[in-house]
DNA sequence: TAAGTCAATGTTATATTATAACATTACTAC
DNA sequence: GTAGTAATGTTATAATATAACATTGACTTA
């Protein structure tokens, strides 16, 4: 089977795909980057981040908090703050303002300004990097400005709710 | 006296500038809007809109209560958020997620995209729209994702600031 | 191995931001 | 003047997030 490179597939999270392959390979360069930055991968992060994997939908703090009680973890809002802190801190996950939520990142280990498309029927979120965003903002506007961190987040609706919207 | 008519003034809200004009100016249109799209202009929405000119820096809706309760006015949270999302959706109020915090708008009256450039050291904000930021993103991504609504915000360090850590 | 150290996790309490639900007021239209 | 309605007032509580301190457990080192 040969491997097809195509443009970058911004769309793969709202689209059907093989998941469990997703997970598995997020997963791996999850590990791998614990150990090429000597990092300790504890049970909890390692469930945080697997909770964040489930199917490209942010979860709040306290849906995670929920989701940890429930596996025999505890509970308390600092556990899950704490572990979020220390993966954003990392680039394994971000933090989307317009839902107060967090997902897993999709280029860990690149430092980056990701850009995000939140589908708002589905509420499946895909982060696309400055190559594929192909954002760009004017140099009069760098000149009078030192941006040093970016928030960006698109709303709308996906490829996917689009087809069954027309439907 | 000449009217120059120079490249969009981005970083206005940085620098020092007559800002009693500013005020002035922006007081005057909102006011216009109210009589153009026929909404009641009440003393509350009046004194929110002019905390919010004070300086071009955010504030909080907390912040904002205190600041009515010391003017008379009544100051529970339903009152600062009712007044900030009638205000934010007839767009004479921008919410800045990375603050949780409002600013006046710059450009009422315009639907738009706003992008915001927030400086981390003096707090102040700058509103640009579209045509000034030179934001664009390609065409691929339009194709994948429809969208409805985005959320813009660079923070950093403004012209002034940087001006000032150099001395 | 006992004592010291430190990062991670656990716990309690509380801060901050925001909304739901219902009551009152005050202006408009008839 | 009263019915309707938009705006404001009030009480209570939801949702999100952090501060401060305690405990654990792994590792070091003497």
């Amino acid at each position: 089977m040969e491997k097809k490179k195509t443009s970058p597939n911004i769309s793969k999270n709202f689209m059907n795909h093989n998941h469990e392959l997703c997970v598995e390979s997020s997963l791996k360069d999850f590990k791998q980057h614990f150990i090429e930055k000597e990092l300790k991968l504890t049970p909890l992060r390692l469930k945080v981040f697997q909770l964040l994997l489930k199917d490209h939908r942010p979860l709040g703090a306290y849906q995670i908090l929920d989701l940890l009680r429930k596996d025999g973890f505890s509970s308390t809002p600092p556990i899950a703050y704490r572990v979020l802190d220390f993966l954003i801190e990392h680039g394994f996950v971000h933090k989307i303002k317009k839902l107060n939520a967090f997902v897993a990142c999709s280029h860990p280990g690149n430092s980056h300004s990701p850009t995000f498309m939140i589908c708002r029927k589905c509420e499946k979120v895909a982060e696309i990097n400055e190559k594929e965003s192909g954002l760009k903002f004017n140099k009069e506007t760098s000149s009078e400005f030192k941006i040093e961190e970016a928030i960006i987040e698109f709303i709308g609706i996906c490829k996917n709710c689009i087809k069954l919207e027309v439907i």
